[in-house]
DNA sequence: AAGTTTATTGACTCGTCAATCAACAATAAA
DNA sequence: TTTATTGTTGATTGACGAGTCAATAAACTT
């Protein structure tokens, strides 16, 4: 059966059943075998391709960063004003692809793993300084020295959205969520509007 | 030794220790010997208390949520307007004694924790709750219809507060945090000053 | 065709940990 | 002073899970 160049198709598999795996349990306490099942192949051929559930665990995080990146990115390629740019990343936040109840999940624990695995921590931080630059963008054309602390609640607001999502049920509502980042700008900036 | 007597102090001793070894873990990898020692005491004498590791943290949650009530009360007794007690609730969440490295990290794993444990999950709503309404107290007669949505986007701008501080290292600055609060209400309410 | 590389897994090792138990000690009640 | 009751622990059990390994097989190389 063995057919070659297997690599990229088993790691991109095994990469989708970690986020869907740790969103459904909700913990970093996911076995590898829970994983390798979910993704059709025996526990050690994914500590083959892997080497570690650590380093599952960190290709699964930079996955959903690259996601989020790329969207964000083509959400703002074609904003042309400040505000346009504002709405851009905003809404990017809380899009289909990455305000779903497994990746929220996931961010979850991201910020656990953060905790204990350095590299983990060092992806978060790149992800919260990209955010802010990307708010920055729109904001500071309009307004100027307050650009830096509203980014700083934006962001704030935007992760505190996540984690309480991460407590309900059902399926999350990327509208009510972008509202409430509108809602924190539209007194902020005179002339804003969602 | 053994006097009688010793529960209650055998069992603070365990809720306390709970909280340092989550907050030091940063994860709820941690195991009872681990609690049980710093508590200074066997890991048996743990489970004759708490009957099970999640009692522990269930236990430790409550004394956490109490803690936090006490503290929301306390501020409002002397709180005559609603700018005061608005200022109470929040200065109360950022306060010494609530917003501290061990409890910060505690937690966030309360939230990794109510994904599997409905009683979890049952706390933390019941936490959140009264945060909302201990807002809306305030809120309701500054911003009248608007008080509802910024009691909801001021919980989650805390939440994400705190989330956020569990990657950084140091101490929390409690005035900081406060602040990006009172900067998100200045503008919604006219004439509320920090 | 022989040899090498890639794919794949079942079985195994080794460690860890929650929970239980048997036993012992001290105090209180009878 | 027996007889509970409460406090306490070392040792043990039983389960589970990460990571390794030997073995098998298909595919590519020369």
């Amino acid at each position: 059966m063995p057919k070659v160049g297997m690599e990229p198709i088993r790691k991109a598999a095994l990469v989708k059943a970690t986020i869907v795996e740790l969103g459904r349990a909700g913990s970093l306490d996911v076995t590898v075998s829970q994983i390798a099942k979910r993704a059709g192949m025996s526990s050690a051929l994914a500590h083959h391709y892997f080497g570690s559930k650590e380093e599952m665990f960190l290709a699964a995080m930079r996955h959903v960063l690259t996601l989020y990146g790329a969207e964000v990115r083509g959400a703002l390629a074609v904003a042309s004003t400040p505000e346009g740019r504002l709405r851009a990343v905003l809404l990017a936040n809380f899009s289909a692809g990455n305000f779903r109840r497994e990746v929220i999940g996931a961010w979850l624990n991201f910020y656990v793993l953060a905790q204990t695995v350095p590299e983990a921590s060092r992806l978060l931080r790149v992800y919260q300084g990209r955010l802010r630059s990307n708010l920055l963008v729109g904001l500071r054309p309009l307004a100027g020295a307050k650009a830096e602390e509203l980014a700083d609640g934006l962001g704030a607001l935007i992760d505190g959205v996540y984690l309480r999502e991460a407590l309900k049920l059902g399926t999350p509502d990327g509208k009510l969520a972008a509202a409430m980042a509108f809602n924190y700008l539209k007194p902020q900036i005179k002339g804003f509007d969602s």
